[in-house]
RNA sequence: CGGGGCGUAGCGCAGUCUGGUAGCGCAUCUGGUUUGGGACCAGAGGGUCGCGUGUUCAAAUCACGCCGCCCCGACCA
């Protein structure tokens, strides 16, 4: 993508309304636009970034045997009815009446809706398990939004939803949810640790937060230290014995502040407690028969005798994690994408864009690594050197590529880190090795 | 919803107390000089002062009502 085509507008001053560091720097960069309270427009920049995030989480889905499918954002109040929730979820949930005068909401989550989808279709318990999973915009008419995308009103949500014959298979499902929430944030390039979490009104007596560590987060924690850096499980048999993942990481102590347990806190050796803020970014719940008996979702089991299916929901929060990564990775100047995340891979910056050697080594490199399936945002302005650097350094792409008269005359550009800062000058095909290395 | 604050050009703000017909910086456009870390000079465009009602010869400024947004608290992915 060349600058002078694309649509990214910047802000050079914060905005009065940005209170943290992520919204700043969102609204700075172009990655999203306020529409209202606690409402956004995503930019196309925010937008490359939340399309890689949703990809990746539907990638760890997948692998853990989860089924995509997608449902609609508007539901019937009736099934809210059934499950009696229509009247206990209070202000949070948008009601809205249509043209006959028949309720409607926006859909805060969709335990309902997936239930009666089940319960329609499925009749055996040799049809279990399933878990059923959608990416879909929710609204939650939060009470006061803020701090951006971080506690927005609509925002994108993976919301996965397992269903099995009885309580082990069930914990089999959540296990399975647990251990992909572990690849699904590390791939994202967050440190999450897994915490024993309040249930909420959703209910259930089994449930965990996933928290990203963060000065600014709005949850406070307590953990034991090693569970930060401890290894994300590779290669996983989601059809094997998840337990030993599950032991390793529940056997050390790790509480929001809803169920916080001084005595265990403190039966932690000193020098590995950790007291932290952190952002939530991914809630599991097993919650058994509770909207199955209501909503009456049965299957036959072995001897014939129906069974209420044994149902957990699994959260992530989609927009949120670009929040989220950005409190995480950033430095004065500007947002520092993980790879895996990035909007473009590579900024390839022209600092004379109207002289002919300049311009003809950058449409050469521009022309190469888009060959080689590397997305670059190539800056072929006239602006000055100084307000692009500014720029690519405020945008956070991984890697800058610097080309200009000066460095072209000893036949080199220069290469930049932008989370390291380091800064190498290569030959123009030494620079297109080292970016396209790895790069399938 | 309770408490506090803000709404004036795309962004950041001054002007409001003490009414007299709107200004600064950045951004934008034109011309010129510049050009490796947010250039300089000259000129230009851009505002129903959030909306409505009222007071007044006259309202950004005063009064009342409404709307929007932000911050602190209780709730949430």
């Amino acid at each position: 993508m060349r600058v002078s085509r694309f649509f990214m507008p910047l802000l050079r001053e914060t905005p009065a309304e940005a209170q943290i560091v992520s919204h700043r720097f969102m609204l700075r960069a172009g990655l999203v636009r306020q529409a209202s309270a606690g409402i956004y427009s995503w930019l196309p920049l925010g937008h490359r970034v939340l399309r890689k995030i949703e990809q990746i989480v539907r990638e760890e889905q997948d692998r853990a045997g989860a089924i995509e499918l997608l449902m609609p954002t508007l539901q019937s109040a009736e099934l809210w009815r059934e499950s009696g929730r229509y009247e206990a979820y209070g202000k949070e949930m948008l009601r809205i009446k249509d043209r006959h005068d028949r309720d409607l909401l926006y859909g805060p989550t969709n335990e309902e809706l997936i239930t009666e989808i089940f319960r329609s279709s499925v009749r055996s318990y040799k049809d279990l398990p399933r878990n059923l999973y959608h990416i879909q915009w929710k609204f939650r008419d939060e009470i006061r939004p803020r701090f951006g995308v971080m506690r927005g009103r609509e925002f994108l949500m993976k919301d996965a939803y397992s269903f099995d014959v009885d309580a082990d298979g069930a914990r089999k499902s959540y296990n399975r949810m647990f251990v992909a929430y572990l690849r699904t944030f590390a791939r994202l390039g967050l440190k999450a640790v897994p915490m024993k979490a309040d249930t909420g009104p959703i209910g259930g007596d089994l449930s965990h937060e996933f928290i990203v560590l963060a000065d600014t987060g709005e949850s406070q924690v307590y953990c034991h230290r090693d569970l930060v850096d401890m290894p994300v499980p590779e290669n996983v048999d989601f059809q094997g014995d998840l337990t030993p993942y599950i032991n390793q990481r529940t056997s050390l102590y790790a509480a929001t502040e809803e169920k916080h347990d001084a005595d265990a806190f403190a039966a932690i050796p000193e020098d590995k407690r950790l007291a932290a803020r952190g952002i939530e970014v991914g809630h599991i719940f097993y919650f058994g028969t509770k909207y199955s008996k209501p909503m009456n979702a049965k299957v036959a089991g072995p001897k014939g005798e129906d069974v209420h299916v044994e149902m957990g929901s699994y959260g992530i929060g989609v927009s949120r994690l670009v929040g989220a990564i950005i409190e995480a990775s950033h430095d004065e100047n500007g947002i520092i994408w993980p790879e895996s995340v990035a909007p473009f891979r590579v900024g390839l910056i022209s600092l004379k864009a109207d002289d002919p050697k300049t311009r003809e080594v950058c449409e050469d490199l521009y022309a190469k690594l888009g060959a080689a399936g590397v997305d670059v945002l190539y800056d072929d302005t006239e602006e000055r050197a100084g307000a692009k650097f500014s720029t690519f350094d405020l945008i956070g792409l991984p890697w800058q590529v610097i080309v200009g008269p000066r460095g072209l005359a000893n036949g080199q550009v220069e290469v930049k880190n932008r989370r390291t800062g380091e800064r190498q000058n290569l030959t123009p095909e030494a620079a297109l090795n080292l970016l396209t290395r790895g790069n399938g």
